[in-house]
DNA sequence: ATCGAGTGATACCCGGAAGGCATCATGTTT
DNA sequence: AAACATGATGCCTTCCGGGTATCACTCGAT
């Protein structure tokens, strides 16, 4: 095998045509350059320059070589620009799931934040539901969740994304639109609730729970996706209770009414990542979107 | 800058994600092998391997490195294969040039020659006439030459492809034709004759004089080509002395008539290169085509 | 024809790089 | 806690690669 200083050598010879001239650029002596050429040409098996005693050309094997050598060295001078851009992060792949209510609000300006400070950074993105986040960032399938609580703080760092109200969503002309006033648990008492899944979206299903002693019996449909829950209450299917975000899906035929503060916790959407961070990436993607502590 | 061995050695750890047996498969202890990966790392700028003290893990810049290592390991075991095979002649390309004559009856048997026993030689063909083949074979932009004499043999050298008797075209119902036997200078007196020229097809020019002591009152063209001849004979233009092999290409309306034989001196078309051989797939097509003396 | 200049190859020497062996440091397993 | 596994380090030796001096050969000028 040869060395990448015989094929540099070889280039500037190929290029000079002259042994004296190609060493001299190379800040060596004439006669290693002699000896370098003489082994890569032994390495490769085939003559590659002529010399004459007078003038120096290339041999055909020589041309082919050539452009090979130059192939090698451009190669070999890009690979580690591009391996140390991976390594400070301003290049890489960053995996990113997503909720499908952050996808409303805050994952497009997030978005555009990351790709117009790292633009060689590319962006993966799932909708995923909070629990498969966790388990795809604990898998190293993915590197930043957009994910609501909860989740293990001694495995997670997380950044408070925002917080919103939960609103409840009624069809248009409902009777609760006419009150004009904070919704409470006795209104609902006899409405058909649109309720969130149990296992799918815990977090908003264990919050409702706590916020109203939801009537099970009044439960007319069990869904995981907020955008599904308006599209069902547009269908006059019953009411739900959504974030406050949900207000911008724009789904027709749907109003949202204030619940009574004093039971109204509100939402939180975190983004996460394992505190072991390896994708620098990440690393990199935090410290400018001024998510870390430190 | 880094080494092909350090590559090797990085490969080879990222593939085990162990250095003792990476170390093994290397044909070298363990030691030499973390430091080649630390100079690499050094030469790279960038972690490329997590070192755990109990696992080996690849960095992301790692990944992207062990992408371009393996690139340039397989670039820099092919270029000396595409090398030799230059070198040898079995790969290259073969520039040559022909003149339109040839092209009829001799070129398609020895491109067809030349392609089946060195499939991966290109050829690159010209139509010229002699005098531009013989300068093109000495300004080294064509390595073979299908020419006609004269040519300088201190300079070429040449094998003969065939030599072919000029028969005299003219366009059918003529009466000459009706005479049944070779044609003499006296039949000609009086013929309006299409000629070649001078210079651009010197050597028919100054055949076809010495055969017959033209009346260049009776020369009502002058042409280079002998397709061209033979198609103004069709038209009836007048007459004109063509090579035999004229007789193939099938142009209408159009008889070949013998020539008397004792002043009929045979045409001959030559392959010619220069003496300093230096395409390899000139020299190994000579060699397959039996075109070299020794 | 001869001599000098130019150019690549060779001989020889020396310093540093790379590999091997022994050993250390550290984390895991029993 | 001890034994084991594994990568890093220290030290020695060898060999590779560069430098200097010189040779061999060709071409051009006198």
């Amino acid at each position: 095998m040869f060395t990448f200083d015989q094929l540099a050598g070889f280039i500037a010879v190929a290029e000079e045509l002259h042994f004296g001239r190609a060493a001299e650029r190379l800040n060596m002596t004439q006669p290693p350059l002699s000896r370098q050429i003489q082994k890569l040409e032994k390495a490769v098996g085939a003559e590659l320059l002529e010399r004459d005693n007078r003038k120096v050309q290339l041999t055909a094997a020589g041309r082919a070589f050539l452009e090979e050598a130059r192939r090698l060295m451009a190669l070999a001078s890009r690979a580690p620009v591009t391996a140390r851009r991976i390594a400070s992060g301003r290049s890489g792949l960053l995996r990113i799931g997503f909720t499908a209510a952050s996808g409303f609000s805050i994952l497009g300006p997030l978005l555009e934040e990351i790709s117009a400070t790292l633009p060689d950074v590319d962006i993966d993105l799932q909708e995923l539901v909070t629990g498969e986040q966790i388990a795809g960032l604990l898998s190293g399938e993915l590197d930043l969740g957009l994910a609501r609580p909860p989740f293990d703080n001694e495995i997670f760092d997380s950044h408070l994304l925002y917080r919103e109200a939960m609103v409840l969503a009624v069809p248009s002309g409902h009777p609760l639109a006419e009150l004009n006033r904070d919704i409470t648990e006795k209104d609902l008492r006899d409405e058909p609730l649109i309720m969130h899944s149990s296992t799918q979206a815990r977090y908003f299903y264990d919050l409702v729970v706590r916020m109203f002693p939801v009537q099970h019996a009044n439960v007319v449909h069990t869904v995981s996706q907020i955008l599904t829950m308006v599209s069902l209450v547009a269908a006059k299917r019953g009411v739900a209770f959504v974030p406050h975000s949900a207000t911008l899906l724009g789904v027709h035929a749907v109003e949202f009414l204030p619940l009574e503060s004093s039971v109204n916790d509100p939402v939180e959407l975190h983004a996460i990542w394992t505190r072991n961070i390896t994708n620098p990436a990440l690393a990199l993607a935090l410290r400018t979107l001024d998510f870390q502590e430190n």
